[in-house]
DNA sequence: CCCGTGCCCTGGCGGC
DNA sequence: TGCCGCCAGGGCACGG
């Protein structure tokens, strides 16, 4: 499940190989991911050149010459670099370059996602616009104002993407464990101290998470994807039953607000 | 406006 | 061994 530090550690990899390569055709396999009109999301790209890769928050924005297309990755969603091999059954959409080689959106859940937009408004339209500042660009005092009126568990403002961006499901448990705050906490029964803490401790954990390539839960055989090594560095995220690095005493996996969630009820307040 | 729920999808796993 | 049913989960639409 691609985050903040997976999806930074796909366009760090993509950037080189595909910099400067013009798309000369696009196959889309999978039509319902296409979230833009689909006969100008078909044609539009075509003769346009990648300049730049890049995100924000958990979207990849290749940048053309005119336009952006945008990807959001959800749980499973991965690129591959490819020859002319046969299409893979879980590869969606396939775009072809000038070097010769395609690039293929590959996803088995089928929940990615796949806008383009003109360049010069994308910024200011869904889904980007939708998207808040990262942890480390995060204004403490405002996020602070932002949030302490609402009496929604902690976890879920922290997965709330418009407020703070970039944090999913994994990296929410260990940044909540490392600011020693219950995840079920009410945002409005928080100090300013203690929100301020967690924005401090998601900063660490994602910069440390980012160095490390990501995180690997499940191994895939990818010839391009995340590698990671932060799943070695993970302190309580799927860690039920195992004893708490800090007190020893057992994660326990709870649910908030639908999500699987693990927690150290001693440590965790 | 705010919040909770259901939906999308399918590989993998537990249970029988 | 094989099959069935359920779970996981990010973001969005929808309804209260």
């Amino acid at each position: 499940m691609p985050e903040l530090p997976e999806v930074e550690t796909v366009v760090q990899t993509l950037k080189p190989r595909l910099i400067k390569e013009t798309i000369t055709a696009m196959k889309i396999l999978f039509p319902k991911m296409v979230k833009t009109d689909s006969s100008v999301f078909q044609t539009k790209p075509i003769g346009q050149t990648i300049q730049d890769i890049h995100r924000k928050g958990k979207f990849i924005i290749f940048e053309l010459d005119t336009d952006v297309l945008i990807f959001h990755l959800r749980m499973e969603g991965k690129f591959f670099i490819k020859k002319d091999e046969p299409f893979d059954k879980h590869e969606h959409l396939v775009l072809y370059l000038s070097s010769g080689r395609t690039l293929r959106y590959h996803d088995f859940r089928k929940f990615g996602t796949a806008h383009l937009l003109p360049i010069e408004t994308y910024q200011e339209v869904s889904p980007l616009n939708q998207v808040g500042p990262e942890p480390k660009d995060t204004n403490l005092h405002q996020y602070y104002v932002r949030i302490k009126d609402s009496k929604r568990p902690i976890k879920a403002i922290l997965l709330d993407q418009t407020k703070m961006s970039g944090l999913g499901n994994i990296y929410v448990d260990e940044t909540l464990f490392q600011a020693r705050i219950h995840p079920e906490r009410k945002a409005v029964d928080l100090k300013e101290k203690e929100v301020v803490n967690i924005v401090l401790a998601a900063r660490e954990v994602l910069a440390k998470a980012v160095a490390l390539g990501g995180t690997t839960i499940r191994s895939y055989t990818s010839s391009l994807g995340v590698h990671g090594r932060f799943q070695n560095e993970l302190k309580v995220h799927t860690k039920a039953g195992e004893p708490c690095p800090v007190c020893g005493t057992p994660i326990i996996k709870i649910k908030v607000t639908g999500r699987g969630t693990y927690v150290c009820p001693k440590c965790q307040k």
